[in-house]
DNA sequence: TCATCTGTAATAATTATTGTTACAGTACAA
DNA sequence: TTGTACTGTAACAATAATTATTACAGATGA
């Protein structure tokens, strides 16, 4: 997870979540997370398919919010960009020591336990609490 | 995190564990790890910083443990290859947007509350429990 | 004095991540 | 029906992170 992914898709649904539904095209989007364009697609692209934004093709078009704001768990928003465990990656052990056989077993229940841990935490937190943040701006 | 610092890291202190004071070589550590020798040498040498390893250079040389196995937690060896929020990196938004401008502090805040569930999870394990996963090998 | 090992640096190779450009396809509006 | 403004996606380039390799000075004990 070295990556921005997480900070690029809570922003693109923060920013639709104080739109009010109110249709952001991804220039727009890009703009303010100044990130280029393509890549903010992308990441719609992948909330898309995912079901938490509806998108328009076409003049006028853009992308909104497909679930209230406050039915998005940040938890999910995580799932919805994880690629690899929080903890970090694995190594290949050496089969024929005995460490180095059974370790990569003993640190997947270590990283599913922190991901858990993480989760849980991520699920007492909506969207919508997330966007009230910035109310004051 | 997206690299095996922890893997690595914590795959070396389970065999200082389970060799019972015995000094290891880098050599014989990265045969069980699968790792290039010099990338474990650089990671014991981290490790040796942070008080956890002690080593001795020369004939007959090696390392082990600097601190008995049952007072490391897992939480410090986290902390010890800690480079990056577990969430991930943020961008670098535009200023000027008021979602933007804002968001980089909202996000810390929810990475560094991530950060402490996760560490307040791995507080409850010691290296000790770990290396007792191996015992029936 | 030799062999063995650490500690460290320099450098290369590989992989992950981000950025760029391009363009077909959709939708609306004049 | 033509133009304009978008999405969606692919292909590719550039950059950064990670891992691997090699080398060697210095320590240590036999």
């Amino acid at each position: 997870m070295n990556n921005a992914k997480f900070a690029t898709a809570l922003h693109i649904l923060t920013l639709l979540d104080l739109s009010e539904g109110e249709r952001l095209s991804s220039e727009y989007i890009a703009g303010s997370i100044n990130l280029n364009p393509a890549l903010v697609r992308k990441e719609i692209s992948n909330l898309r398919k995912l079901g938490f934004i509806s998108s328009k093709e076409g003049n006028g078009g853009g992308c909104s919010l497909a679930r209230p704001a406050d039915n998005i768990l940040l938890s999910e928003i995580y799932q919805a960009v994880r690629q690899a465990p929080l903890l970090g990656r694995t190594n290949t052990p050496n089969p024929d020591c005995p460490v180095g056989k059974q370790i990569n077993e003993h640190l997947n229940d270590l990283y599913t336990e922190a991901e858990l841990s993480l989760t849980s935490k991520l699920e007492h937190k909506t969207l919508k609490d997330f966007g009230k943040k910035f109310q004051s701006a």
